[in-house]
DNA sequence: TCCAAGTTCTACAACGTTGCAAACAAGCCT
DNA sequence: AGGCTTGTTTGCAACGTTGTAGAACTTGGA
C-alpha cells in the first residue's frame, strides 16, 4: 500500500500530529493549546508551544472550515477597484476585516450583469463563509425574484427592493437625501441655472442605473423644494460613471444650457471630467459655474479647484456591515434588516461663493457644512480639510 | 450516539453524497463527471449533471484543498488600496486571475516592516497556495537573511536583493531605466535646472526605500550622461508618497532652487502635489516648469496640465507573475527567476515645450514617445491619450 | 485506604473530496 | 467457450482538524 503522493514538489507545511509527536503528546491536546482550551497543564502548555514553535506550526484553514464548517473569509464583490470610490471601500473593509481576523476576498464584476448573476448564485464553488454584494446593474426586480440566498449576504449599494431576499441584510446610504442636500447646498450659495449629470441607463443597457436613478430623485427634489421648476433645470445623461464622460458629458450639458451656473454630479469621477472641460472653455469654477460631486474621493481635495462632494462614511459603512454578516454567519437567521450609514456634505472650492477665480487654486481648509441627515445640518472637522504644511499622515 | 451539530442555524450545502442519491451513483461517478473524466457514459453524465443542477451542487473548495493540497486561492499582499498605483495593480490581478479561474485574496500591509514580516511568515494561518507580494518598507538584507520562502512566492516591486530565497521569483519594473528615460526626456526638451522629488526614507523610518532610491539613481545618471552636474540639481526628500507630501515638498524645493525649470516626481501622486503647488504660485506648466510622473495612474490624463509619465504595464506585470507562481504552486523548485515587465514614457502636457500655458488645459491626444528600454525609443499609440469626444468604454 | 470530584489528557469519528486499485461489463479474438 | 482488451463504475482510505465521550491522573476528605 503506497501512500498518496504528496500533491507538489514542495514539502508538506507541518501539521498538528508533528507538533504532537515533537512534544510528547496527543494530536488533541497540541489543538488544545492552539485553541486555548482552559484547562492545560501550564507545564504541558509550555513544552506544545516550544514544539509549534520549532516547527512553524500555522493550522490549515481548509481542515478547519470542512470540520466546523467556516472559514474566516468573506467575498467582497465590487463592480471594479478603478473606481477610486469602491478601491477606497475595498480598503475600508480589509482593513476592518483583518482587525476581526477575517479574510476578505476581492471579486470583481466588470462583465455587467451576467457576472453580478454569478455572484448571486454563489459562484461556482463553495469558498467563503459569506458574500459582500454592491451589485450595479442587477435590478430590483431581478434581487426580488430571489426567495433566499445561497449564503449570508449583505448588500451595499443602492436601488435594492424593498424584500430582500431572505438571508440577506442591506446597508446603505441615503443616495436620494444626500443628492438632496448636494443640491440645496448649490442653491443656498446662490445658484439658479442647475444642472444634473450622471448615468442613469446602466451602460450594459438593460435598466436604469440605481445610483444614478436616486440622485437625480435628490436633485429633482431639491428644486421643488426651494420653490425652483425641475423642469427648468438641466439633467444631462452620461454613459458611464469614468472622468471622460463627465468630461463629454459636461459640453453636452453646455450646449443644451451655455449659460449653467451649477452643476451637480453623479460622482467625483464625473466631476473631474467637468472641471476638465470648464477649464478647457475657459469658464471660471467657481465665479461662472459651481460644480459639486459624490464620494469624496482621495482626488477631491487636490483637483482645480479643490471639489465639493459628499463624503459617505466609509469607515463605519464596513464596520456595520461586517457586524451584520458576521451575525448571519453565527446563525442568525432572521428577516433581512437594512442600516443606513451617514455620510456628510464637505463643502470646497468648487462651490464656493463671492470668490474671484484664481489663477490656482489649491486644497484648503474650509468649514464644511455637514449634515447626517438632511434636516440636521451641524459642524464637524473635515478629516480631509488637513492643513498640509502639517505633513498629515 | 449523537451526530456532531451543524455548525450554524442554516442548512448546508449539497454534498457530492446528495448528488449521487439523486442520480443512483456513486460519489465517485459524480466526481468523474465534475471533474470532466473522460471514461463516463455519456447517459450516465447526462443524468449526474441533470442531479448537480437540481439540488445546485457546487464543489467545496475546502475539501478539494485538503485533499488535493491546493486551493486555487492566491495572496495579494500590496501597501494600500489607497494608492491609485495599487489598486489598478490590484484589479488587474483580479482580472487576471478571474480569467484563470483563480482566486485573489487582496491583504495590504498599511501597518508597515511589522505587517510586511507577517506575510513572510506565511501569515496565521496557511490559507492559500501562494502569495504574490509588494513589500514596501523590508530591506534587502531581511529579505536575503531568509533562505526559503513559507509558501510559493513571487516578490514585484523594487529594491530587492540579488539573491532571493528559495521558492520565490521576482518580477520588475526596471525602475532606474525608467526614471533616466524620464529625465532624459526632460532634458531632451530644454530643461536644464532639474529637480528630484521622492521619498528615500521610509516613513516607517528604517530604512532607505527601495524605488524611491532607484528612482534618484536613475535621475542622477541621466544628469551625467547628459553632460550636466549631478551636484547642481536638488534632490528634495519628501515623507510619504502621497499628494499632499508632493504639494508640501515642492515649496520646499523651490526654496532650495528658484528657478527650477523641470522637476521628476517618484510618482503620479506626488506630481499631482506638485502641479497644485505650482498652481497656488501661479507658476505655469510647462512653460515655467516641467512636471514629470511615474506610475500612469488615471488621473494622469485628467490632471491640469495633464501629466507626462511613466507606464508600466500593468496588465503583463499581472499576467506574468500568475505565469510564475503558478508554475510554483505546480511543482517547480527551481532557482529564483526574475523578470523584468516593460514601461512606457507617455507624454503629455506638463512636459511639452514651445507652447504658451493655456488658460485650460485637457486630455489630449499627443504623440506619445514610447520606449521599452532606454536604447530603443519607438512609437506606438498611447492607450490613455484616446479621443474622448469617442465615449471610451 | 478508598472513593468522589475534579483536572488533564486521549481515542475516535466525521467534515467533503479525490487517487488508487480493483470490480464489473461489454466486445472481440482465438 | 475462455481469455483478453477496453471502457465504465465503485469502495476504500486519507487529507488535517475538532467535538464528544470517556480514560487516566491528581487531590483531598472520610
Amino acid at each position: 500500500m503506497t501512500p498518496p503522493a504528496p500533491p507538489t514538489g514542495r514539502h508538506r507545511p507541518p501539521r498538528l500530529r508533528d507538533v504532537a509527536e515533537l512534544a510528547g503528546v496527543s494530536i488533541k491536546t497540541v489543538s488544545n493549546v492552539v485553541n486555548d482550551y482552559p484547562h492545560v497543564k501550564p507545564e504541558t502548555r509550555e513544552r506544545v508551544q516550544a514544539a509549534i514553535a520549532q516547527v512553524g506550526y500555522r493550522p490549515q484553514v481548509a481542515a478547519q472550515q470542512l470540520r466546523t464548517g467556516s472559514s474566516g473569509m468573506i467575498t467582497l464583490a465590487l463592480p471594479s477597484l478603478t473606481f477610486t470610490y469602491f478601491s477606497d471601500i475595498a480598503q475600508e473593509f480589509i482593513e476592518a476585516a483583518q482587525r476581526r481576523r477575517l479574510t476578505i476576498i476581492v471579486h470583481t464584476t466588470e462583465g455587467g450583469p451576467e457576472a453580478e448573476r454569478t455572484v448571486l448564485q454563489g459562484f461556482e464553488r463553495v469558498l467563503g463563509d459569506g458574500v459582500i454584494f454592491n451589485p450595479l446593474h442587477l435590478w430590483e426586480e431581478e434581487l426580488a425574484r430571489m426567495d433566499h440566498t445561497s449564503q449570508p449576504t449583505v448588500f451595499i449599494g443602492e436601488h435594492l427592493p424593498e424584500a430582500l431576499p431572505r438571508g440577506s441584510d442591506y446597508v446603505r446610504i441615503d443616495n436620494e437625501a444626500a443628492s438632496f442636500d448636494a443640491t440645496s447646498h448649490l442653491i443656498a450659495q446662490g445658484r439658479t441655472r442647475l444642472g444634473f449629470l450622471g448615468a442613469i441607463t446602466s451602460p450594459h443597457g438593460e435598466q436604469p442605473h440605481s445610483s444614478g436613478t436616486l440622485r437625480r430623485a435628490g436633485f429633482k427634489r431639491a428644486l421643488r423644494e426651494h420653490g425652483m421648476d425641475p423642469a427648468s433645470a438641466v439633467l444631462q445623461e452620461v454613459r458611464d460613471w469614468h472622468r471622460q464622460d463627465g468630461f463629454v458629458g459636461m459640453a453636452a450639458l453646455l450646449e443644451r444650457m451655455p449659460d449653467v451656473d451649477g452643476v451637480v454630479c453623479a460622482n467625483d469621477d464625473l466631476a473631474i471630467g467637468v472641471l476638465a472641460r470648464l477649464r478647457r472653455l475657459g469658464r471660471r469654477v467657481p465665479d461662472d459655474v459651481a460644480v459639486i460631486g459624490y464620494d469624496d474621493t482621495p482626488d477631491a481635495p487636490f483637483t482645480s479647484p479643490s471639489l465639493s462632494t459628499i463624503s459617505p462614511d466609509k469607515q463605519q459603512l464596513a464596520a456595520t456591515v461586517l457586524d451584520l454578516i458576521a451575525e448571519r454567519i453565527a446563525g442568525y437567521d432572521g428577516p433581512p434588516r437594512t442600516v443606513d450609514v451617514p455620510y456628510t456634505l464637505v463643502t470646497r472650492d468648487s462651490t464656493a461663493v463671492g470668490r474671484r477665480a484664481q489663477t490656482t487654486s489649491e486644497p484648503t481648509s474650509v468649514d464644511p457644512i455637514v449634515s447626517d441627515r438632511p434636516d440636521s445640518e451641524t459642524t464637524a472637522p473635515d478629516p480631509s480639510a488637513v492643513d498640509l504644511e502639517e505633513l498629515p499622515r
